[in-house]
DNA sequence: GAAAAAGTATGATAATTATCATATTTCGGA
DNA sequence: TCCGAAATATGATAATTATCATACTTTTTC
């Protein structure tokens, strides 16, 4: 479903989200040893996503990793479209390049339904209110169901 | 979402539904011609279908691959079974080995309701299903939605 | 019963993805 | 102002996956 280039960054996002802010920072050292990345390969994800602004950044000493309220707000596909790019997620499930509702690929309609339930959740739950449920552990609805 | 080796097996495997028999056999270089995947390749995962017993061969001139109505009860879940395997389809979205209901992955109940219903659907529509529902083309939904 | 047409088996190459390593830049504090 | 701690940039290696090639076996047909 997501590589594990994106797993890795939502794992790492969400532990960001969790621990971090502007005044609470995180290196990639104890990010890595927290959630089990290898840290050269986590200090890359985090560098591409800090450059695109999904995550912010300080360097120096007591810099590091933290979410702005403004990065909180960002929907969770924001994530994987800047690690994988958005062609993975919303291409055709056989690789078929025209394949769309009118001219259908055999497996359109079969597969169509929960992956459209699926980029929904991801692009309208927002990577705040996804750590927030995790917080809270409360009753959940996927939207669109 | 599956893997290429999927993706083609999947293809192959909806062509040989609606256009083969015990008596009209395709041979893989026809196969691969009009599907567009490479011959050698599509070759390697037929003979693994085959020797799974999800679609079935015979050897010397006029042979060639093709279903059985035996062939056409396996469920469409049982293709990815054999090229991929389970893990990728039934595994954690974040790949952590102890994400379960219980126990759940920060990512668990976002995603878990659209792969149950994409897994459902796979398991339980079989070949001969998805094939008529392309020939007829007729109204079509989804079990469990 | 030999020849050719098919699948079968095995392994080699190429491409992509995951992982690691190293040098560079920036910033805070003594 | 200079030292060290952090992110940043770039590139090298390893592992996996996709693709190709070749030799072997089976079976039909003449």
């Amino acid at each position: 479903m997501f590589s594990n280039s994106s797993k890795y960054a939502l794992t790492a996002v969400i532990h960001l989200a969790s621990q971090t802010d502007e005044a609470h920072k995180k290196m990639v050292k104890d990010l890595s040893l927290y959630t089990d990345i290898p840290k050269a390969y986590l200090a890359k994800l985090l560098q591409q996503l800090s450059k695109h602004q999904v995550i912010s950044a300080t360097k120096g000493p007591k810099g590091g990793y933290y979410l702005t309220e403004e990065n909180r707000k960002l929907p969770v596909y924001r994530i994987i479209e800047v690690i994988d790019g958005t062609h993975r997620l919303e291409s055709c499930v056989l690789g078929l390049e025209d394949c769309n509702a009118e001219n259908p690929c055999p497996l359109h309609d079969l597969v169509n339904p929960s992956k459209a339930i699926l980029l929904n959740t991801l692009k309208h739950m927002s990577i705040e209110e996804l750590a927030g449920k995790l917080n809270k552990n409360d009753g959940f609805s996927i939207p669109g169901t």
